[in-house]
DNA sequence: TTGTAGGCGTTATCAT
DNA sequence: ATGATAACGCCTACAA
């Protein structure tokens, strides 16, 4: 049996509310009592009984952070731990857990959301999407608790944190140009994918700033993160008109990419240059380095917590936006 | 305010035990009533508090999962984000949830335990260590909590899964061996961290079985994670007596290594050969693919959390391994 | 300065 | 089949 306030006030010859006000370090108890009760307390090894405590403070100190489909790959991402240490981080040390949820389908997402709700469990809630579509989203808007997501969604009434994608494929892009390439695919374009259709534009963007025609015959599809950038890259080298530079929306396409490449008896980045997206800790081992991107995902994760804590402490609605400055990391597999 | 079991029993004209029954979907009630609490609590969107139902039961269906040092580099190796996809994904489906504590320092993870264990919130723990002396688990044993450690401890009152460590050094450097080596280093040994002894210790043991003398010289220590491979393989290269195979005890050694054996103009492997230990996503990609062993993060997760249920669910005291098996990838990184 | 009593939302026991 | 009541552990007016 675990020890309780009434055990301590036993103990103590004094009255649980007495015990209960030491804990919480009210002023107004006499130095006596209250060093005796801090005694005993520790001697009998009391701790206080959070679900208690959140029942009658209707606080919890739990956030819930909701990945989809965590255990069959995103995790494996480096971006999602990264995010996971940046809320963790910041949570950590305003004395906030982590409730962390990882649901596979939609279905799923929307039962677990509902849980962590209206179960009283949790006082705010960030969600990771990067989807268009997501009712998810549309369900807490309406209930109107606190919850943050990262990456953009088109609900306007949503609080969100992300980088800005369009601005990271008109970088890229523009890069590509300044290094005098014409001819530049895009990999990995992901259709219900915001985050790729933002990159997409930006990039159309920088063509058309410079004259260039946007060619939709060097866009390739693929899902938004998978491993097959070593097929994708083939179907373009089997073209006629071949590429001399291309941009993959992660490193991992990036690097099957270039494996695809190497395989063709062309180098990177002197017959074709390759750049990817998320700069994870390989791009820099890779042979050759590639150019990436930084996403700052540790950012991501920080601010968004720092957002809810700050949507949760307020009364006045107010949709916020976050731009986590992403940062062009130029490697030899773009230099000429 | 939030609607609760009362407001139901008013709207219902039952009281409030009735319309619990109905939730615990209790035989002993009548369809009609049962059918109109249902529909009432449908109309006025109840959901149950869990706090509340947790302080009656006892019981709160929440795990917890310590790990070291999330905030700052344990999570961006892929091999945490792995095992947090298992413990997640079996985790899920039986119903409980996940509670993250990550903590940098010894004191923290102290004070973290104690509250998961004390405060009630959380019925068992899961932690992450690898070193050898952790006073967290002591305390754990000595209050009898319910947990398990993945990465084997010294402490043999504990539960743990890990992998067979002195067998992948033991494989590893057989492999070497049959492929012809004589000299090989071992790169990152790091004193304090069992996970590396035992691997040495099976590298040894290896050696040995071949009559091959060991050589503390080609043992170079390091802290265990980090990504200083390309200075650890320079400080082999300078010397006089330049070993033909190297192994790293993670990945991201190896590809530090690799770099630095290629800007000393020598190739990999027919000069050096190089394995690592994890089989990173990239270390297929790698230029050359790197050797490597599989280390099943994802079932040290899911075979931890299966652990953890049977001693919470279990009267009886009993402690138990679990030895997930690693697998060895060769790739040509070692192959001549 | 300290104690008493009521309540947070739920479940469980005992009546009815 | 249903209702009243106590309890889970803690907090907080209100009293003393």
């Amino acid at each position: 049996m675990r020890v309780t306030i009434t055990d301590i006030a036993k103990r103590a010859k004094v009255s649980p509310s007495t015990v209960s006000r030491v804990i919480a370090d009210n002023p107004r108890i006499s130095a006596a009592t209250k060093e005796k009760v801090l005694r005993i307390m520790k001697e009998m090894n009391y701790h206080p009984n959070i679900i208690a405590r959140s029942l009658v403070n209707q606080t919890t100190k739990i956030i819930g952070v909701v990945m989809p489909g965590m255990a069959e790959q995103s995790l494996q991402h480096p971006f999602y731990p990264e995010l996971l240490g940046g809320i963790a981080s910041m949570a950590n040390n305003q004395g906030y857990k982590i409730l962390l949820a990882n649901v596979s389908t939609v279905d799923e997402e929307r039962e677990m959301v509902k849980e962590l709700t209206f179960g009283g469990i949790t006082e705010g809630i960030i969600l990771l999407t990067s989807r268009d579509d997501n009712p998810t989203v549309d369900q807490l808007v309406k209930n109107g608790f606190p919850f943050v997501v990262i990456g953009r969604t088109e609900n306007p009434y949503v609080n969100w944190v992300d980088n800005d994608n369009f601005l990271i494929g008109y970088q890229l892009a523009t890069h590509f140009i300044e290094q005098g390439h014409q001819e530049i695919a895009f990999l990995g374009y992901s259709p219900g994918y915001m985050v790729t259709r933002d990159r997409l534009n930006g990039y159309k963007k920088a063509l058309q700033e410079h004259n260039i025609p946007f060619d939709p015959a060097l866009v390739i599809e693929s899902k938004f993160i998978s491993d097959n950038g070593y097929d994708l890259m083939k179907q373009i080298l089997v073209k006629e008109k071949r590429p001399t530079g291309v941009i993959a929306c992660d490193d991992l396409l990036a690097f099957g990419a270039i494996r695809a490449i190497h395989e063709a008896g062309l180098r990177v980045p002197e017959d074709i240059a390759v750049a990817g997206i998320n700069n994870v800790p390989l791009a820099d081992y890779y042979n050759p380095p590639l150019t990436s991107v930084k996403i700052n995902a540790f950012s991501l994760g920080t601010k968004a917590f720092e957002m809810l804590r700050t949507i949760m402490g307020s009364e006045i609605q107010s949709y916020n936006r976050a731009i986590i400055p992403a940062e062009l990391v130029v490697r030899s597999s773009t230099q000429r």
